[in-house]
DNA sequence: CTGTTAGCGCCTTCAG
DNA sequence: CTGAAGGCGCTAACAG
């Protein structure tokens, strides 16, 4: 039914060696043979089986990438950066939706093992160091994006949440707001803790104490966004502005505005972090914290496939840099 | 290094097809040696290698899903959708992105064959019917899912876009508009093509001709929808309401409003294709259509999986009915 | 430069 | 009910 290596090397009155060689672009073939092989195969219209070839080299060309929640354009684009450079080095990739659980995340992880995946990109997410640090151990080739892993020499590319929150929080400070209410995803992922250290750090530097009514934190999904906003406009003493730290919170947040009948920013002022296509509609009063997460997927690509070809370089740890943008320059309250 | 069947079928003492029963869950072993063999497994913590069954079966687990962009929320749907069921039955998703390129969808479809996937779900970038036939042909099970593969016998879930695009182009004439635009992808997917013919039948069907100079049709992104609506907008006698029949473009023609310093709707009324989560921010004026997309992508996955199981059942063709949703009802011009 | 050969880890007849 | 043995298609020594 499926022709094979033997059909082809038949065909061309060589062996099965030479062919295999022919395929891998191998030197120490001659030209006479390699034309006749290449002809072989196209007459026979030969396709090799990357199932036989991966479980003769132990290891296929699959790179699994487990992200944490791909309705998020965050991960979307992330995504499409990794099969991108993967593509182009003859890698395929497989794509894992964790959906925010540690269990679903560590048995993705054990399914692609099985698979014999040459390599793993994860938004981990939670705080489980072990099973990284296993799989460090293990030496497979593993790179954390978005997300950090505490004390476990590992690759990562993640952006600088603790500046870009200051920065951005800083922003609606110097535009006179101060009570700020900020609407985090939960500590326990890196990136919700930052984020929230960013937004103390900037209350701090600028005299105000940080509310611990005005600090929300939540599942990184919009319901948990929109009833953390609802919460924080229903309170006695309400929040002047806030700062969502995901995409999806923004989006729940937002709608929760939109509920109470209020008006951005002339009732509440808004700074997000992780910008959208559609954000223009709010623009009057947006600061939004751009990250560069096709430039995160390729590099986090890039490192894995170097980790790949080389398992004993040194962990590195890339720390891009967000972009604020104000869609409107300081808009004094 | 890896632990293999062999080591287990030693150390519990049986052989390995034994095993291997014990594994796959068939009957006639006494449960005095399953206990043992489980036990083995256990102790060994042993993972069998899918990538030596899948080339001894001839048969990997893993379902291919190509899709025509990842980066629209649509699709996004439809993969949670596919990978929650494929997952649920064993089987695990390798998602790629077509990039609405034929070239593109064509060289996955030869990767994912050659990677021996069970089966595909595809969202056909072009009418091009051939490479599906051959498919057909060879007997690979395959389900087209959004867009229709024309002349071809085989499963496909798609939407009722003819009557989802007639109703929300009559609601907008119900509402008085009568230059009402429309700002489609290209014709050659079958959606492009009947999303126009609804909005056709709309117009028609009410006394209104069809102006050419009101439709534009370009790639379902949102730069083309942009262009498509600023051309529009500037015209000598411009619309005074746009239908855009997808996702990305409806995004590039609410940006181009914006642009033009126009509102929604007094200035210009808007109806759309495919809901996202954002859009009450638009409220006052949109009529939407709303796919169920993720009961899409289940329904194809669940196609699929039945045809792998029986490669002979008749194709089966599921369509779809999209929900019109008016965020605010019959707003009169 | 090229061919021979021995498996990679698993499933599945075919005999007991 | 259980074991022995033969490949699935390919690559990587190892000899020529």
């Amino acid at each position: 039914m499926t022709v094979t290596i033997e059909d082809v090397a038949q065909r061309a009155g060589v062996s099965t060696a030479t062919v295999s060689r022919v395929i891998a672009g191998k030197p120490y073939v001659r030209d006479a043979l390699r034309i006749r092989v290449l002809d072989a195969i196209q007459e026979l219209n030969y396709r090799p089986s990357r199932v036989a070839r991966s479980l003769r080299v132990q290891r296929s060309s699959i790179i699994g990438l487990i992200i944490s929640d791909i309705q998020n354009p965050f991960f979307t684009s992330v995504v499409r950066a990794v099969e991108d450079v993967a593509q182009q080095r003859g890698f395929s990739v497989m794509l894992c939706n964790s959906d925010e659980s540690t269990d679903k995340e560590a048995a993705y992880i054990d399914l692609l093992l099985d698979e014999q995946v040459s390599g793993l990109i994860v938004s981990p997410t939670s705080t489980n160091t072990d099973i990284y640090r296993r799989l460090v151990e293990a030496n497979v080739p593993v790179v954390a994006i978005d997300r950090r892993v505490e004390n476990t020499p590992m690759d990562m590319v993640v952006g600088d949440n603790v500046q870009a929150a200051y920065e951005v929080v800083s922003h609606l400070i110097a535009n006179g707001y101060r009570r700020i209410a900020a609407v985090l995803g939960v500590p326990d992922a890196s990136t919700g803790a930052e984020r929230y250290e960013g937004y103390e750090r900037a209350l701090n530097a600028h005299g105000i104490e940080v509310d611990p009514e005005l600090v929300r934190q939540g599942m990184p999904r919009s319901e948990s966004g929109h009833r953390s906003t609802l919460q924080l406009l229903q309170l006695q003493n309400p929040p002047d502005a806030i700062f969502t730290g995901n995409n999806l919170l923004t989006i729940g947040a937002l709608r929760a505005i939109d509920e109470m009948g209020l008006r951005v920013p002339e009732d509440v002022a808004f700074a997000a972090f992780d910008e959208m296509e559609w954000m223009f509609l709010v623009k009057p009063a947006l600061t939004v914290v751009a990250q560069p997460t096709y430039a995160m997927g390729k590099k986090a690509a890039e490192l894995l496939l170097q980790r790949i070809a080389d398992p004993s370089r040194p962990p590195q740890e890339v720390l891009l840099q967000p972009t604020i943008k104000v869609h409107e320059s300081s808009r004094a309250k």
